[in-house]
DNA sequence: GGACTATACGGAGACACTCCCCGTTTTGTC
DNA sequence: GACAAAACGGGGAGTGTCTCCGTATAGTCC
């Protein structure tokens, strides 16, 4: 199990990993339940650990934030996978791509924030996640200004920070969640060149 | 009971006024320096006066916040004004409208997340002003679909919530700036029914 | 298996913030 | 000048973050 010896650092000790998971695990219930905002301590308390262990595994909330998300990566690489592949247009891929996007950043109640300060900074752990992303971004984007989908002005960095705000207004949604398709659309309409359709209130599916 | 309280019943007392005064130049001046998750009890301080005063005058962060942009209301109305009487079309006037509003949220930092939360619930102070704003945005928009420059689904209320989120992505701004047009150019193209124009980075002359 | 050491644990504690409570001070009135 | 209502102020309870250090334990060497 020493496949880990980039670094030379010892193997960690068997209950250090065995309490770095517990966190794991009840962080991310914690902040499902109670958003990014839950208390660190709280979630200590229902890991069985002190909290001096959680943040000796994750020195903030960041950290802990980051660590939670790179399980969560790989499905969103999948789904960049599958819609190089299955989108029938580089437009629809693009959209699709910035979906999944608006979905992952909303995965816990405020996190859109976090990410958005990370996507600024580019000293965080975050910010890692952040960037590879906005890469993807671009490749969709750089798809669909090719084949005169998508306008030429817009940058990736731009459209990954919008997929952030739709994600970061959904966090409030209003009661009939019909914004949500709403600012799709806008989106959509932002970006898209030859924007014929209408969408935004009939062509999307109610998800 | 009484209902709009417009200085009747009975006149505060004049070192509550004066006291109400200070906080409130306080306030503005940490919120701005701070973002409004500064520290109220710092802001009592730089006020002169003991922590329970403040609470008296405003029992919560969002009350102090309310007060605060009420200094700013006249601003914007007055802009609004201005749109009615001055802008060449009614796509320009709601354009110029969106962009009042994205820099009003943007008067503090952190501002946009309060707004968004009182946009939602519609039972705290700030709620009143954003309803009020985003008839105003219906009034714009209303003219502008009417003339046939603006989609006919779009909603007053999402255009709302557009222009905070505007706000609330430039509250990260990255340094160059540029995030600012690209975000309202994406925006117009997202409303406007037959968007000729390039926006965000050139193209049109006279904007 | 026993001893030894690096590693990790846990929770008390220092510090910050919000907000309430109540004894004290100030204001306005007669 | 006296008096009651109004307002003040800051101590303190509750909650949260993050650190420090004495103690426990895993892994290793014999």
């Amino acid at each position: 199990m020493s496949r880990t010896a980039t670094s030379s650092a010892r193997a960690p000790r068997a209950d250090a990993r065995r309490n770095r998971d517990h966190i794991l695990d009840a962080a991310e219930q914690y902040f499902s339940k109670h958003g990014v905002g839950g208390s660190l301590d709280a979630i200590a308390k229902q890991a069985g650990v002190g909290a001096g262990t959680l943040y000796r595994h994750f020195p903030n909330r960041e950290a802990l934030l980051a660590a939670l998300l790179a399980a969560r990566d790989e499905a969103l690489m999948s789904r960049r996978d599958e819609l190089r592949t299955k989108a029938a247009n580089a437009a629809d891929a693009l959209d699709g791509w910035l979906e999944a996007l608006t979905e992952w950043a909303g995965a816990f109640d405020g996190l859109p924030d976090p990410l958005r300060a990370a996507a600024a900074t580019s000293t965080s752990p975050l910010a890692v996640t952040c960037e590879g992303f906005i890469t993807t971004t671009e490749e969709f984007l750089h798809a669909a200004q090719r084949d005169g989908s998508a306008r030429k002005e817009i940058r990736a960095r731009d459209l990954f920070l919008v997929a952030l705000a739709t994600s970061w207004v959904r966090g409030a949604a209003l009661a009939d969640g019909t914004s949500a398709a709403a600012l799709a659309g806008i989106t959509r309409n932002g970006w898209e060149l030859n924007s014929s359709h209408t969408r935004g209130v009939s062509a999307t599916t109610a998800d």
